[in-house]
DNA sequence: GCGCTTCTATGAACTACTTCACACAACGGC
DNA sequence: GCCGTTGTGTGAAGTAGTTCATAGAAGCGC
């Protein structure tokens, strides 16, 4: 019991709630363990719990009729999949898969619900959460309306080094992500992207590697054109 | 006052609150006009108000850096805007433009936190909006990764027609809209949109005129490949 | 160490869109 | 009734992405 309530500390959204109702909530919350490659859960699926993660990260994609894949977010620890399902009570919108070895604490909708609607502070706050996310992907949108590709690689290898930089500062960030990941973020070809990478490598903004992509020069990758 | 309280009847969001605290959100509210093609607010502007829409319509777009501008919704009486702002204090993340002449009550931010956070009922339906709308916003994302024109425009169509029909049920629904619209909607050009629509007229599944789209043949768009 | 699988690299042919240019029809204001 | 404005229709040329084919390099299992 005690553990859960220290795993929910760094919770942004959860974070700035008083000692006690953190507790009621922790107490509610199972933890749950997944390996790297492991489904949390399926697009489509009756979905009753949130999965706030612990430890780890975790891809969430949705599959179109014909079997190709887009990936709609990439989440780390201290944010949360599944609440949508559980505020509006309908099938799971995307599929979540664990990327490394991800540890999550469970809340079914039940005491989630309850929880919620003694806490009106709670509430506000996770308005604020859904009222953000509402941000971000309209923002996406937008994006794929105007930008070609070569912004919305530039633009989505900034923001991946800014999510992973806010653990490890340091100057020259890495990411660990292969282009055929970095294609179905940006629901392009994978060859397209490779194409463009090399392009930014010649320029001398970015490195590669097997897997990964190292950001030499994040300033002209923000203000190339 | 009392007119207030019947405007707001209809809004899907708090038509299940009781009668009271119906009362009590409608005399916080102020009504206002807006003639057609008159803005109600702009992307970027500081906002505190909450924009619930009691009749008429409105379009939600942004701008892109080099001046495109792409449509993220199309409103009615009984959804609103500017509930972002509001909710987390950001700047507003598009612009609103009155497509007819349109009422809206207009909520201030101090009125309307205060009376949610006296009424976890009214924060919990609130929670559900937004997330429908993450839903819709991420669905259209797929689409924009998955489909390609002809596809996304018979998709769009059908939509339309689906909240056009809601208040008038005939068979044959005809689209008050331009193909000009229709283009930012899908963000692409106009004549793309053109193209593609004089197609499937030519294949009777629907009517073009000035300024409109008839569907003759929903089925048609719903299934055809 | 060998082989299997994953990941990166690149070129050629194709396609779905774009932009540009222009024509014409319908409507609204005065 | 005329004129400016808004909306539709279409073709030609360009381009940013696609798919397909093929190659090699790096890591992993045993």
């Amino acid at each position: 019991m005690k553990q859960h309530k220290e795993l929910i500390r760094d919770v942004p959204l959860l974070a700035r709630l008083p000692e006690a109702e953190l507790r009621a909530l922790a107490s509610q919350g199972r933890a749950r363990s997944y390996a790297a490659g492991a489904t949390i859960f399926h697009e489509g699926d009756p979905g009753d719990s949130l999965h706030i993660i612990i430890e780890g990260s975790v891809r969430v994609a949705v599959r179109s009729p014909s079997g190709a894949e887009t990936t709609l977010a990439v989440l780390g620890a201290g944010e949360f999949v599944g609440d949508l399902a559980l505020l509006d009570g309908r099938p799971r919108s995307a599929s979540v898969v664990a990327l490394q070895p991800t540890k999550t604490l469970v809340v079914t909708r039940n005491s989630f619900t309850r929880w919620l609607s003694e806490r009106p502070q709670a509430a506000l706050a996770l308005l604020e959460t859904l009222s953000l996310r509402v941000r971000r992907t309209d923002e996406a949108l937008a994006d794929f309306a105007f930008l070609d590709l070569p912004h919305r690689l530039a633009k989505r290898l900034l923001a991946l080094a800014n999510v992973q930089s806010e653990n490890n500062p340091s100057d020259r960030v890495r990411l660990r992500v292969t282009q055929a990941e970095l294609a179905s973020m940006l629901g392009v070809s994978r060859e397209s992207v490779n194409k463009q990478l090399n392009l930014f490598a010649r320029e001398g903004w970015i490195a590669l590697g097997r897997g990964s992509v190292a950001l030499t020069d994040p300033e002209a990758l923000r203000t190339f054109d």
